[in-house]
RNA sequence: GUGGCUGUGGCCUAGCGGUUAAGGCGCCAGAUUGUGGAUCUGGAGAUCGCGGGUUCAAAUCCCGUCAGCCACC
């Protein structure tokens, strides 16, 4: 694991030195990928990184240390989740999201507001915040800029993430626009809102697929000095031209001295395009959550473990991967696990899937470095197929 | 040995004279993007135990037979 831990770092912050620190490291010729550094409280990662999400607190399936193995490091936790349980005032009395998971690398929290508009009941929303019904009791709740702001600080994560109304799509512009509005909007308000010097800020950057919303929003938050900048919305149900043009003109438009977060995206064609336009993190469901459904990732594609045709199979998941799943078992044996619904099955693929990921971002890395990466890109995209 | 009950895709069942035998599980595939160990969508698979009869028409009614279960000699 490239993070190592720092707590001391915590308590000894310099008062006006931001929270986290992002240096890129090399350029792409041939596009606009770049690779980096990235300083957290909690350590340093190297970018482009792939953060796991490990939504309550926990992800699914894997113990702190499998995680290290599968990860470079820096991971996701849900704002939302926590909040309605066990509550973030919980975690603060068990000394922080780091000691209550025991990770003692870098943590982002999201701000709660997509779980909000996609999970919740009947979100409403007003220029004040969200009021919303919790999925799992339905207690009438809100969430407020400040509010937002407050839990994640109660968490303690070395990133938050500044509340954001991720429209519906498909929506009409007028829509989109009035949730560009708030975005920027409640962006002020959690930079206003925010006390901890440990603690960075992103901005989020919404627009759907239209280039002058996503211009203005990124314009806007930018005046505003974040930390650094996410991508919202994106990945919903877009061509993938569409989202190549939201990020191109969302990322032209961000400093080039903060990193730049791709909220919600994981499948590796997207992680390629993505880093092409110029992102830097990214975090997604897929790798866990299609792990735990038998579904793996790898150079030629996805493999879908529970099909017949690998009930004999004695090769891994991946030839010279070197993740638990393909170094210790064979393909005929994953399966069986998932055909007998066993628990290591999901423990497995998802370890692979990280894994998979993780050395996905690290070429990419290697092959900026080495000014090579649009045939990287081309290469790995050929393999994947459609 | 006698009487009774039951036999419908791999499994469990619905249908009890009238299009092309229905459903669940399982099986075979597909979907999954700021978390659902969830869910959804397709597909294959049945000469209705077997043989005969009644009828325009039988999984369905009748006879025989085989198998399983129950009760009684």
């Amino acid at each position: 694991m490239s993070a190592t831990p720092r707590e001391a770092t915590r308590a000894t912050a310099p008062v006006g030195v931001r929270p986290v620190r992002f240096a890129a490291t090399a350029r792409d010729v041939g596009s606009s990928a770049r690779a980096g550094v990235l300083e957290t409280p909690h350590g340093s990662v190297e970018t482009p990184i792939f953060m796991p999400v490990g939504t309550q607190a926990t992800v699914k399936g894997l113990t702190p240390g499998l995680l290290r193995e599968a990860c470079d490091g820096m991971i996701l936790a849900n704002t939302y989740h926590l909040a309605l349980r066990p509550g973030e005032e919980v975690v603060a009395a068990l000394g922080g999201l780091h000691r209550f998971m025991a990770w003692d690398g870098p943590i982002l929290t999201d701000s709660g507001g997509f779980q909000v508009f996609s999970m919740a009941d009947k979100a409403k929303v007003t220029d004040r915040g969200v009021a919303f019904r919790s999925h799992l009791d339905g207690r009438l709740l809100e969430l407020t800029p400040e509010r937002a702001v407050a839990i994640q600080e109660a968490l303690g994560a070395d990133v938050a993430m500044c509340l954001d109304q991720c429209p519906p799509l498909p929506a009409e512009k007028r829509l989109i626009e009035r949730a560009v509005d708030r975005t920027i909007a409640w962006a002020a308000r959690c930079k206003a809102a925010r006390s901890r010097p440990d603690q960075a800020l992103f901005g989020i950057v919404q627009g759907g697929a239209h280039e002058d919303l996503r211009g203005r929003c990124a314009a806007e938050l930018v005046a505003m000095d974040f930390d650094g900048y996410a991508v919202g919305g994106v990945s919903v149900g877009e061509s993938r031209e569409e989202v190549r043009k939201a990020l191109d003109v969302s990322v032209h438009l961000l400093p080039e001295d903060r990193p730049r977060y791709l909220m919600g995206v994981g499948r590796p064609q997207d992680l390629l395009d993505a880093v092409a336009a110029g992102i830097d993190m990214f975090d997604c469901v897929m790798p866990t959550r299609n792990g735990r459904n038998a579904t793996c990732f790898t150079d030629a594609g996805l493999i879908k473990l529970r099909n017949a045709a690998h009930a004999r199979d004695p090769r891994p998941l991946e030839e010279g991967c070197d993740c638990l799943a393909c170094v210790k078992f064979s393909r005929a044996y994953l399966r069986h696990l998932f055909i007998a619904k066993e628990m290591l099955g999901p423990i497995l693929a998802s370890i692979h899937n990280l894994a998979y990921l993780r050395r996905l971002v690290r070429r990419m890395r290697e092959a900026i470095r080495e000014g090579r990466f649009v045939q990287l890109r081309l290469d790995v995209l050929d393999a994947l197929g459609p």
